[in-house]
DNA sequence: ATGGTCGCGCTGCGA
């Protein structure tokens, strides 16, 4: 049997409902994971899912920003979000399921972008980053007995040399400055994570999951980062089949900034 | 080259 799981930064879920529509009819995922729905639980498009067979849904979202979402064909139990650093934003939405035998508990998280100046004292949303990554570092992998995990997400940080288009330009750019990323390289560290993009793709491949709005040629230029990730605990590592960075989505109608990442796994 | 483009929801804020 197999699993496959999608991660999408989808900058409003009403606006890009046509391609979303698109997406899951091309690439059938067994679960699909939004983030930056920006709408309220009561203006969410649950009907088109629903009749896609994605009847399980978790959402948890607010007004204009933020919001995350597990859109399921596979039975969700045990939903529970987390408010990290405690400013009520929906930044984070969990769930279990069974795949494969196994029990898995799947995280789906929207790490704030942060700003864009990397300095704490100067600007508050880089502390609140710095603080929400903190806090991220908890988050074990083995954290429930004869469970698997997986977490997902836009993490808004892009922490190896080639996640980005060039390293040394963007040494000071928030999404890879060095506090950033150790904090992520350790976060994968202290909960035992697989980076299982890299497992499937090591450096110095570029791998690249997001490309400005602010570029006019975002494909020739390809000034793109590995903003977006799938981590999982060990034990899953070995099922991995493939993972697929679908860049043609950045190029369809209205598109997101982002483009949805693929785990298939195989039992 | 230090700009540029989005989305929300109606004014600037966040990305």
């Amino acid at each position: 049997m197999t699993l496959s799981l999608a991660t999408w930064n989808i900058n409003s879920v009403r606006l890009r409902m046509p391609i979303v529509e698109k997406f899951l009819d091309e690439k059938q995922p067994d679960v699909l994971c939004l983030q930056e729905t920006k709408c309220q639980d009561d203006l969410f498009p649950a009907e088109p899912f629903a009749q896609r067979g994605y009847v399980h849904q978790a959402i948890h979202g607010q007004k204009s920003y933020n919001g995350v979402a597990i859109l399921s064909r596979l039975p969700l139990a045990e939903i529970d979000s987390r408010d990290l650093c405690g400013v009520g934003h929906a930044r984070h939405i969990s769930a279990v399921f069974e795949a494969g035998g196994k029990v898995i508990r799947l995280h789906n998280f929207y790490v704030p972008a942060g700003g864009d100046e990397p300095d704490r004292e100067a600007n508050p949303k880089f502390g609140h980053k710095l603080d929400f990554v903190e806090e991220m570092k908890l988050l074990h992998s083995e954290a429930e007995a004869g469970r698997s995990s997986i977490l997902v997400g836009d993490l808004n940080i892009a922490p190896l040399e080639h996640d980005v288009w060039s390293h040394k330009q963007l040494l000071k750019i928030v999404s890879h400055t060095p506090i950033e990323t150790e904090g992520l390289t350790e976060a994968m560290r202290k909960g035992n994570w697989l980076d299982l993009m890299r497992q499937h793709t090591p450096e110095p491949t570029k791998l690249y999951t997001w490309w400005s709005y602010r570029s006019a040629d975002w494909s020739a230029a390809d000034k793109g980062r590995r903003l977006d990730h799938v981590w999982s605990s060990h034990d899953l590592g070995p099922h991995l089949e493939a993972i697929e960075i679908l860049r043609e989505a950045r190029g369809w109608d209205k598109p997101s900034d982002h483009v949805p990442v693929m785990a298939r796994f195989a039992f």
